[in-house]
DNA sequence: CGGATGTATCTTGACATCAAGATATCGGTC
DNA sequence: GACCGATATCTTGATGTCAAGATACATCCG
């Protein structure tokens, strides 16, 4: 039995008057989720990498040649405010796997590029971790995953019609 | 269509060498986690507390009367170090919703006890709490909602099978 | 052309978390 | 009783993140 069931074990001692129903699909999904960021943050860290830095990455990269972004995008792309963009670009750049570029479109902003070595990095990067993906899912059948995804891919549209786009 | 099918078409553009259907289903779940994680969030900061000091709280509270538990047993009800449970508790101190007694059958640990104000407080905010997952869950249909939350308890148990308990 | 307003990025200060180590106590063994 | 490994909690130092503000440039409108 999960922890999460035990959880809902005591609170429905606890608390009979309350509907445990969300709170077990969402706290299945929660932990869930918490296990896969562990996992998958320690495949990132065999890359030498970790997940902000392979989220920043693979933004580039999979935008395709030339591999430059603004600022602006990897906000978008990454769910994170600028101030963390910043940091995390610094980080890169010491590292080598991308350089700020000045956007000839707009004085205001800057294009962070990546280079030939943040290009191979990511390359790399990124088959390591479909295969790692590959790994946690592999307690599914594929009727399972099939089925899990498109659930999932119902509830996600769901949150995001309902919210502020995000 | 949602910001996960954007990336995967990118990747397929960009790297159709790889097979995708594992990080559409995991890119997914972690997004709908990130979704949920901000509205719980929101929802907490309208009782007053974080998701933090409510994880302490809900604990103690589920555990039923005296409503004590050790340092250790919140470390591991939480997956936080217990570093973070040192501060967590301190903050709870501070607002005196909870106090660190001693504990009389282990010198070495001390257990950590809902005051009456504390209690109260998880009362009322567990109430909302699920009322605000109700509200999250409410885009899926019934029949849905019952075979997502399957679903998700047969890829829990999985993972928590195979990798360390936790 | 010049001022007002908006936008893009970076900076600052605060906070939560973690990993690793310090401290105190327990439980068993000689 | 005295030691020793194991255990429980707290401390320290570093890191990643955010919110709010600062700075520089763009764009619009007169």
């Amino acid at each position: 039995m999960s922890h999460v069931d035990s959880v809902l074990e005591q609170w429905a001692r606890e608390r009979p008057d309350l509907d445990l129903g969300p709170m077990g699909l969402i706290g299945r999904l929660t932990r869930i989720a918490r296990h896969l960021g562990r996992e998958m943050e320690a495949g990132f860290a065999a890359q030498g990498l970790t997940m902000a830095s392979f989220d920043v990455l693979a933004s580039l990269r999979r935008a395709g040649a030339p591999y430059r972004l603004s600022a602006g995008d990897l906000v978008a792309s990454t769910m994170v405010t600028s101030g963390t963009i910043t940091h995390r670009v610094d980080q890169l750049v010491k590292a080598g796997y991308v350089e700020r570029v000045e956007n000839p479109e707009d004085g205001r902003g800057v294009l962070i590029a990546l280079t030939a070595r943040g290009r191979a990095v990511i390359d790399k990067a990124v088959a390591a971790h479909i295969a790692n993906l590959d790994r946690l899912c592999a307690g599914l059948t594929d009727s399972e995953f099939r089925r899990l995804d498109r659930l999932l891919g119902r509830y996600l549209d769901a949150l995001e019609r309902d919210a502020a786009p995000g």
